[in-house]
DNA sequence: TTTACTGCAAAATGTTTGCATAAGG
DNA sequence: CCTTATGCAAACATTTTGCAGTAAA
């Protein structure tokens, strides 16, 4: 479940993207992987790298996440509480969202992608390119304290 | 397009909730029917409410917005820029987001409202009640300054 | 060596709170 | 009347900015 990623790799994809690889970037951005499904606020990862690295800024963390999505290294998620949320970037583009416990949670679906990009085929969009399609489930746990499975049944 | 609605309708509907319908709570529920589908935060709503209501204060549109979210009198809106921002509750739960202009525009299909329904009536959901499913268009206007216009082609 | 990034602290924004006064039911 | 909402100002939280010093390429 919880996936490595080595520090190369790491820097390399910063490169990738065109950004000077500083350690302070590679850390934010392993934060980012390990913190991947949590949807992190800056002063998150902040508090998350302060132990190991105590030099590092805030400030620091919300330039790095800001270029990082300039740079399409991250995506923003989308959020109703208000605040700047971030996620390394991934495959999964759907959100469930508990309105009682405020979690927000990735859900993959290639179903239900497919599902979409072939109906949005069939829509004709004057003026708009699509870049990507999100779904979100908006709904409650039945009890918090327990996980969401979601399993096919037909 | 522009839909009116009188103040008593407005009235009773904020009763309804069970709030009571102050002169501000009025006018603000009134502002974010006149500016459907624009999104607006608080602040926004403040300046339009402003020149008319010169006595009204900031503190109170945050109050009364936070309050009628609460009671599902309006919605709060998913935004990437980081931001609370409302809507007049309706029947567009999708949204089309252009990354260039930020504009956030409403989106309203049976169709796929009820191509969604039926899809996650086959997914087994375990330990989670879906209350609203919404889809987020996510791209860029090739002009931007044209609308963007939606027609089925099939 | 040059350019871009960091840390720091201050400023700008955005949101919430507490309380005395005012208004709704 | 009694309760709840308002306005105001202060507190709090979040995000951005400017700049001198530092590190990456």
């Amino acid at each position: 479940m919880e996936q490595h990623y080595s520090r190369d790799i790491l820097k390399q994809q910063i490169i990738e993207a065109g950004l000077k690889a500083t350690h302070q970037r590679i850390v934010v951005y392993e934060a980012l992987h390990e913190l991947h499904g949590h949807h992190p606020t800056a002063e998150e990862v902040f508090q998350r790298l302060r132990p190991v690295n105590p030099s590092i800024s805030l400030g620091t963390v919300y330039k790095t996440l800001d270029s990082f999505a300039e740079r399409e290294l991250v995506k923003r998620v989308l959020s109703e509480e208000g605040g700047k949320r971030y996620d390394a970037n991934n495959l999964a583009h759907n959100h469930i969202y508990c309105s009682n416990t405020k979690e927000i949670m990735d859900y993959q679906d290639e179903e239900l992608e497919a599902l979409l990009v072939s109906f949005f085929q069939k829509r004709n969009m004057e003026n708009f390119e699509i870049k990507s399609i999100s779904v979100q489930l908006t709904g409650t746990k039945k009890d918090p304290d327990k996980q969401i499975s979601i399993t096919r049944t037909e």
